[in-house]
DNA sequence: TCTTCAATGACGGGCCCGAC
DNA sequence: GTCGGGCCCGTCATTGAAGA
């Protein structure tokens, strides 16, 4: 199988397919051994072996690109069909606001982007990025791990989670009463990388998948770490992803 | 000079809690 | 039970500094 690695994206792949396979990537099992399987049966017409072939030339296509090997075709929109589907329909619903300031024609009336909440998925493939890349990579992060997010707005969440994890930090000094007496909400940012194990190797030789741990067997709803047991909301940012603000 | 990162503040919106 | 004010959180925008 190795000698697929440096095989080329299959072009047999419809865009469907690929949808599929990312959705499949984002909540794959944690184990290893049976996740072609799973993301397989998540793919009508493929079999573990293609799903392992794309994966691994995806991930091969990635580092060369990383490694300034390839030449990106005006990803601003190809990157868009493929990996940020869900939030391009939410960009076009806001009016892609980036596009449009990107074209360098200032907007005449300054309209603040919607704001969109970063999700647990996301959020969990942030914390591997900075596992892997370190603290300050965020161009790699956004790049590889998080690609629905610019790498500004990596930095700008890795700054927030930071500064709660520094708060939460501070409030483990404190005594009991004090505690109970700040109210503090359940966050997507009590997810802390110590509940993100590190999957990836950067090395171009690994088959390791760079998200095969996302979710995993949690998969979606209860966040491990409920830090504020005195909150009433336990569980609560279960909902940031999908409930939104408005 | 250009690109990238860090720091800071503004803003929108949800949640909590007390008053009624 | 409901309503409203204040608090807290998360995201975005801007600006300056540093490095290539």
């Amino acid at each position: 199988m190795d000698n697929q690695k440096n095989k080329p994206v299959d072009s047999t792949w419809t865009n469907h397919d690929r949808s599929l396979f990312l959705h499949a990537v984002a909540n794959g099992p944690d184990d290893i051994a049976g996740r072609w399987e799973e993301m397989a049966n998540a793919i009508p017409g493929k079999t573990p072996e293609e799903v392992k072939a794309y994966y691994e030339a995806v991930e091969h296509d990635l580092l060369e690109i990383e490694a300034g090997r390839v030449e990106l075709p005006n990803y601003n929109d190809d990157i868009g069909d493929e990996f940020v589907v869900t939030v391009k329909k939410e960009d076009e619903a806001v009016g892609n606001l980036d596009s449009e300031m990107g074209n360098g024609t200032k907007r005449v009336e300054k309209e603040r982007k919607k704001a969109t909440p970063w999700t647990e998925e996301e959020h969990r493939r942030f914390l591997q990025g900075l596992k892997v890349y370190g603290k300050g990579d965020w161009r790699s992060i956004s790049r590889i791990m998080v690609v629905t997010r610019t790498a500004t707005q990596v930095a700008s969440h890795a700054q927030k989670y930071f500064l709660r994890q520094a708060s939460l930090k501070e409030d483990n000094n404190k005594d009991e009463n004090k505690k109970k007496k700040k109210r503090r909400r359940c966050s997507i940012h009590d997810i802390t990388t110590a509940d993100v194990p590190v999957v990836v190797d950067t090395q171009p030789s690994s088959s390791t998948p760079p998200t095969s741990s996302l979710n995993g067997s949690q998969g979606r709803g209860v966040p491990t770490p409920t830090p504020t047991p005195s909150s009433p909301h336990e569980g609560q940012f279960n909902g940031i992803g999908s409930q939104g603000r408005g």
